[in-house]
DNA sequence: GTCTATAATTGGATAGAC
DNA sequence: GTCTATCCAATTATAGAC
């Protein structure tokens, strides 16, 4: 169970980053709820940084496949709904809490991590290959609601909704804004 | 010019803490920038957080005058709009960076700090009102939609705008969520 | 109103035993 | 693979002089 070790660092050091912030969880808090000590973390990870960091690069190369599928399909308004269903299949399917949400919660750790320009390199990314081929602000605008809409169905709803109810609320209305995405 | 020293440690601090992010800020680079010592700003305020909170107070009662105001007006499509558009003047027309601003990039802030709460309470209290009449997931993700159409405007266009062109290009996206809201 | 100096605490990180 | 013990740097905050 060695392996699992590192993976149980892993998800409970994320949980309480996002919880209480990056810089405001220490070390010592997360040893303390694995029940081992600040040194045994360091036998798995070599710096607080880097147990960020390993868990975040997973998601990344899961986002450089999207980026990829993405590229090779026909920029026409059907695309730009598969590309941001998949986005929130993404978001909704992952472990609790997700990657994202750590981001969201420490907006600041996004510009001190590599890993974390990283990331906003990679949402950029996407963003802009939904809104294809209108690279316009208003494309810009657009894309980046749509991908936020499923973000914010987590948070922003206080009714008791199951996490596919989100999913689908957030794309019912993100797709309004797709769809009116200038075609070229 | 005694208040005037005061008024400057408010705004560098609001800087550094949204751009770095307020926990990996030290009063040490915020005394030093401004050229005075950590004693001088325990002079002024009596802890770190108060800083912080002393500028959140003053937003939080213009945000109180929006809310009344808000709730004033019948729920219909016209006063969804007004109330969207005195939100976005105030987000744009404040001092740079905005009290909106910093919070964005420290939610966990928002959490350990009253004024976040008090914050984070009446920004679902116009998002409510925004909504009204209909109170439901639908409403409530639109409403919530329409507000971060004018915070993302800010940072998720790349393109060189005017901050009075971000405004309108986000107010008019946001209309067309509004628009749907259902009126009961 | 601002300074020097320092207290008191906590943080990340390492050495070496087991 | 995990422990004890410890180092070192940095932080918030205070006391008291000017």
């Amino acid at each position: 169970m060695t392996e699992s070790t590192r993976a149980r660092i892993q998800s409970v050091a994320l949980e309480l980053f996002t919880e209480q912030g990056y810089e405001k969880t220490s070390l010592r808090e997360v040893a303390e709820r694995l029940g081992v000590t600040k040194a045994a973390l360091y036998y798995h990870f070599k710096s607080k940084d880097e147990i960020v960091s390993s868990v975040v690069e997973d998601r990344l190369t899961s986002f450089d496949d999207l980026i990829k599928t993405a590229e090779d399909m026909p920029p026409t308004a059907e695309t730009r709904r598969e590309i941001l269903t998949r986005y929130a299949d993404a978001f909704f399917s992952s472990d609790q809490p997700s990657v994202m949400r750590f981001f969201e919660q420490n907006q600041t750790v996004v510009k001190s991590l590599a890993v974390g320009k990283e990331m906003r390199d990679r949402l950029m990314r996407i963003a802009h290959l939904i809104a294809r081929p209108d690279a316009s602000p208003e494309g810009q605008l657009r894309a980046a609601l749509a991908i936020f809409a499923v973000h914010s169905s987590y948070f922003a709803i206080q009714a008791d909704l199951t996490n596919d109810e989100r999913k689908s609320l957030a794309l019912q209305i993100a797709f309004e804004l797709l769809d009116r995405i200038d075609q070229g």
